[in-house]
RNA sequence: CGCGGGAUGGAGCAGCUCGGUAGCUCGUCGGGCUCAUAACCCGAAGGUCGUCGGUUCAAAUCCGGCUCCCGCAACCA
């Protein structure tokens, strides 16, 4: 029997999960479900990453230790696989005793080999958080956390080599298909191989909430070799605790979203050249799933809750939805909307209403069972074809991660069983006695197509379709593989059972407006809270009066070309005007400011921003919506006029 | 000229590798049916395929210029 071994990423536990992870889980088990169904030898693995600084942090904040931090969020997480009927064979915990002695082996054997030496880290660090940040991590230059400024600084670390493995990374890129989709793969090539890779830090001494190096304690292990060797700690690679590496490794497929695609790219592929293992057969990256265009984030509000959705439409048409809109590569969007319409289209109308009306007929015509004789008919033969076709198509799109057109295929079976009923009009064979033979050929087809459509469903809607099995008549043996590919397993004197309706249709309009009740419910909370940073270091009387603030009239301003957050101001400050450039498209268009008085810092040394001159800085203020309100002077202020 | 992706009827997408009547889903409109969850089936309207130019008998499809959008990288002095 062949082994299929497939992973999502280990999830980063400082916060609740959302519909973002549910996006790659669910994903995940219904490959994994195909997978068994087929036959093959799954291992199924998910998990929680649970070190790091803001983990620490985030414990030291709600006064208990990161461990019980972590437990906490692990439960809910555990809690939402098990609601969405998840069926992972393992779930693996960075902070579980096999995998740290795991890491600590795998750090060892990688500096044993050369590939790991000691050397100095150099970044923004921030005094009174004790943490390093990188130049992209930085809000407004700041710290991220407390928002006071940052020094360069430097501690001692460890680092990974990366450039002995540049060209086979960029083979694998380039010329295997393990990215899917390959569309980012020249990205990746261009952005980070072509220039040169940077070798890696993979240890810190800034904090203590993580695996301690075994022969420099001091250190302690950072987020790569930690979180991504989850992979393989979770098959007993370098532990005792399981034995399944021989038999599960390499994995199949990696599912990760776009922005954790570049350390599986290109990070992990390393760390197993390095350690001269196999490489992963796929990485199949996706897009986020953006909330009616926008991207989700708690501080909107629009973060979706799947427990919320989940009890308004079952899981498992949650399940479905995500399936269905999701393309590898490419973001989907999420709304109510969209979410509602599929459901009544497709599960609803579609395949809810066609098992009803088939199981409604024999109900009625034959009181529940069918009798065994049979009158064929030419139009039965292709909607049998196309039936005992269908299996083929879904394989190849699951063998290429392509769930959404698995589905799409599966439905237009949906389709095609439905205008064959209106081919055949059952209800009017009803009437007539002489024609009790083609009614019972003409449901039984339908029945036994349904049976082949929720064989292959189940995998994506693993409630819902055994519901299905019963309402049909079919029994165990009837909806496996095997038989999803063959025509009349149902037995000829089927008995079908009416039951529930599957999905019910769903009110539009009143449910969006019920939803947004929530949403808006959801935001306010979040608007007043605006806490003042801490007040600055006190500083002599002398350290004021070396910055120079000036007022300054806007004579002209444009973008900057290639920024978002970049605007161009030429300046009158009195004194034969002046260039800055500041970080504020986002919130003001050139127009707004043009003839505007502003307070700069005047004697700022100039740097250059995306290659533009500035020769100082505009005073502004936050705002708490993570906006920005430019301080404008009193117009009554001469330009070049010093403030004190 | 940092790197990549994209621009197709009201919305969302496919087609472009290998030029030859522009397709799908949803929505709209008209018709049919009545077994069914006001569901189902059929039909129609609606697109100068971003823009300009080139190659060709023929271009959404190939080539070049331009505009705009979106990612990545850089960047809030």
């Amino acid at each position: 029997m062949s082994k299929f071994y497939i992973t999502t990423p280990i999830y980063y536990p400082s916060g609740n999960p959302h519909i973002g992870h549910c996006y790659t889980t669910v994903a995940c088990d219904s490959i994994a479900r195909y997978r068994r169904m087929q036959g093959y030898d799954v291992m199924f693995l998910t998990g929680t990453d649970e070190h790091g600084l803001k983990i620490e942090q985030k414990a030291a904040e709600a006064g208990i230790t990161p461990k019980e931090y972590v437990d906490g969020i692990v439960e809910i997480f555990k809690k939402l696989w098990s609601y969405m009927n998840i069926s992972y064979d393992r779930y693996i915990r960075t902070t579980d005793d096999y995998h740290v002695e795991s890491v600590q082996k795998i750090f060892k054997e990688l500096y044993d080999r050369g590939y790991i030496y000691k050397g100095k880290y150099t970044g923004k660090y921030c005094t009174p958080c004790e943490s390093f940040w990188t130049p992209s991590q930085l809000k407004d230059g700041k710290c991220p956390d407390c928002g006071r400024p940052v020094i360069d600084a430097e501690e001692e670390a460890y680092f990974f080599k990366m450039s002995p493995f540049a060209d086979r990374l960029e083979d694998l890129l380039l010329n295997t298909d393990y990215l899917q989709p390959r569309t980012r793969a020249t990205e990746l090539v261009n952005n980070f191989i072509k220039p040169g890779l940077e070798d890696l830090c993979v240890s810190r001494t800034s904090f203590k909430w993580g695996i301690p190096v075994t022969f420099d304690p001091d250190h302690v292990v950072y987020v790569w070799i930690d979180a991504l060797s989850n992979y393989i700690t979770a098959l007993g690679y370098m532990n005792e605790r399981y034995d399944d590496f021989d038999k599960f490794w390499p994995a199949d497929v990696h599912m990760v979203a776009k922005d954790i695609q570049r350390f599986h790219a290109l990070i992990w592929p390393a760390m197993l050249m390095a350690l001269d293992l196999p490489l992963p057969k796929h990485l199949a990256v996706h897009g986020w799933i953006t909330f009616n265009g926008d991207k989700m984030s708690k501080s909107k509000g629009n973060v979706v809750d799947p427990f919320v959705l989940g009890e308004r439409y079952t899981p498992d048409a949650i399940r479905y939805h995500i399936l269905r809109e999701m393309a590898l590569g490419a973001d989907s969007d999420f709304s109510n909307e969209i979410l509602i319409n599929r459901i009544n289209s497709d599960l609803a109308n579609g395949f809810g209403n066609l098992v009803s009306r088939t199981v409604a007929m024999a109900d009625k015509y034959f009181g529940g069972t069918l009798p065994t004789e049979r009158e064929s008919a030419p139009v039965d033969d292709e909607l049998i074809a196309m039936a005992t076709s269908i299996r083929a198509k879904v394989d190849g799109f699951i063998d290429n991660t392509q769930i959404k057109q698995a589905l799409e295929t599966i439905f237009t079976l949906v389709d095609r069983a439905n205008k064959y009923i209106d081919e055949t009009e059952p209800w009017k064979l009803g009437k007539d006695e002489t024609k009790r033979a083609r009614l019972a050929a003409v449901l039984y087809n339908l029945l036994d197509t349904i049976r082949i459509i929720s064989t292959l469903l189940s995998p994506f809607m693993p409630t819902t379709m055994p519901k299905v099995f019963g309402q049909i008549g079919a029994a165990e043996g009837d909806v496996t593989y095997e038989n999803a590919a063959r025509f009349g397993v149902l037995p000829q004197n089927v008995t079908v059972h009416k039951g529930e309706i599957l999905f019910p249709r769903i009110d539009v309009d009143k449910e969006i407006e019920e939803l947004n009740a929530i949403l808006t419910a959801n935001i306010k909370p979040e608007e007043p809270a605006f806490t003042p940073e801490p007040v600055a270091e006190q500083i002599e009387f002398d350290a004021f009066t070396k910055v120079d603030l000036r007022v300054a009239k806007v004579t002209a301003c444009e973008k900057v070309k290639k920024s978002k957050k970049l605007l161009c101001l030429q300046l009158d400050d009195g004194m034969g005007g002046r260039q800055v450039v500041s970080g504020i498209a986002q919130w003001y268009a050139p127009e707004d400011l043009i003839g505007k008085k502003v307070i700069i810092v005047a004697n700022l040394k100039p740097v250059k921003l995306c290659g533009v001159e500035s020769n100082g800085m505009i005073c502004a203020a936050d705002l708490p919506d993570g906006g920005c309100a430019v301080q404008f002077a009193d117009d009554k202020m001469p330009c070049g006029a010093k403030l004190r």
